[in-house]
DNA sequence: GCGACTATACCGACAGACGGTATAACGCTC
DNA sequence: GAGCGTTATACCGTCTGTCGGTATAGTCGC
């Protein structure tokens, strides 16, 4: 199958944050505020954006057409707070998530062969804070 | 004296370059330009490092002692070019790496969970440049 | 000694993340 | 329907890390 991405690896790789912000809109379209909550509640505080981060971010991956910002609130909203801007992400967005996901598998896999990765599957303790 | 980690968690995350310096270090000490070449090797030239990125970054891992810069070529070194600086992974460092890639393989996970990776161990056709 | 290559070091520019702050619409209470 | 705390987005200055480019110096072959 031809490359269904004019390119998608000239994106990586992703920072943990725009990893976060496309994983959080993969789902369905949110808005920025809903973001914040959702990559922190995912991350158990782990990667906490902060909102000049998130905008900044947003702003820019419009721009690389990475996500798309929706013109109405998407089917089935009934809060209607005319403030946010939803974001969904587009086609090009999710190929370059599932190659950054590879990517990162294969670190995982470098340090593996180091011994230096939990061995597949379990993960140690993490610490919570 | 400070715990076996003094908070190894704070190092975190670690950007792709110096990921891959801990990783060339961690079986033996390395000096400088090897480290460029055994990264570029492992990563099938994907990370390339540059000399500035390389040399900054080791005397910052210096400083934050997850590197150690040997006195003396490692044993056995049969090559004498009183250039080389040879640095080696600290306990620290190891445990930064180990860290980091528990990180990485939840970051796998979460993107599995979204049927956004590769299901797990095989890796699909991993384009080369 | 001379030149090509190896190896490390410095400098300026730039991108992305962050803290802080500003602005404005919402929801609630009265 | 005015006032007020909360939600939501936007802007600004600073800092850290990477990079291109360049400088400096040791090594080897001749």
């Amino acid at each position: 199958m031809r490359p269904a991405t004019p390119s998608a690896a000239r994106f990586l790789p992703l920072t943990p944050q725009i990893f976060q912000i496309l994983l959080a809109v993969s789902d369905h379209p949110l808005h920025g505020y809903a973001i914040i909550a959702d990559v922190a509640a995912r991350t158990d505080n782990e990667v906490r954006l902060t909102a000049s981060t998130l905008y900044d971010a947003l702003a820019r991956l419009v721009d690389q057409e990475l996500l798309t910002e929706l013109d109405a609130p998407p089917a089935g909203t009934t809060d209607h707070d005319a403030r946010r801007r939803y974001y969904a992400l587009s086609d090009l967005g999710r190929e370059v998530v599932k190659l950054e996901a590879s990517r990162l598998q294969r670190l995982v896999d470098m340090a593996r062969a180091k011994n230096l990765a939990p061995t597949a599957g379990s993960l140690k303790g993490r610490a919570r804070k």
